[in-house]
DNA sequence: CTTATGACTTTCA
DNA sequence: CTGAAAGCCATAA
């Protein structure tokens, strides 16, 4: 495994509960920005076989929504661990939406 | 080595 | 406002 998954699960571990954080920030914080892509692919990759402890369900796309194409992750279930985590998810047209004025984390 | 792909983002029409 | 296209970069084949 490359040590690019690891700095993404380092930074995904340093979400604090009850926040969420966009690919974009995760790439920002491990010195690439524009890999926003690979951070997603980073948490697709770790689902399949062994789960550390990260809370993958707090990274969610630019929009506030959860992008979720994998099918193995029902959108359902992500938007129900934010929701045990005080975060009010907002579900429409078949998606489930976070207001980031209010949830978004913003590291110093 | 080259090509293809993707839990994204930004820009342009 | 909505939608399409390109940029980006690590991994796999």
């Amino acid at each position: 495994m490359g040590n690019f998954y690891q700095r993404v699960y380092l930074a995904v571990k340093k979400i604090p509960r009850g926040k969420v954080a966009t690919y974009g920030q995760i790439a920002a914080l491990i010195g690439s920005p524009r890999s926003a892509r690979m951070v997603g692919w980073a948490l697709h990759a770790m689902d399949g076989g062994k789960l550390e402890h990260i809370p993958w369900q707090r990274v969610i796309n630019r929009e506030g929504r959860i992008s979720t194409t994998c099918l193995d992750h029902p959108p359902e279930e992500q938007a129900m661990l934010l929701e045990q985590e005080g975060i009010n998810i907002t579900k429409r047209d078949s998606a489930y939406w976070i207001d980031l004025d209010r949830f978004l984390w913003q590291p110093k």
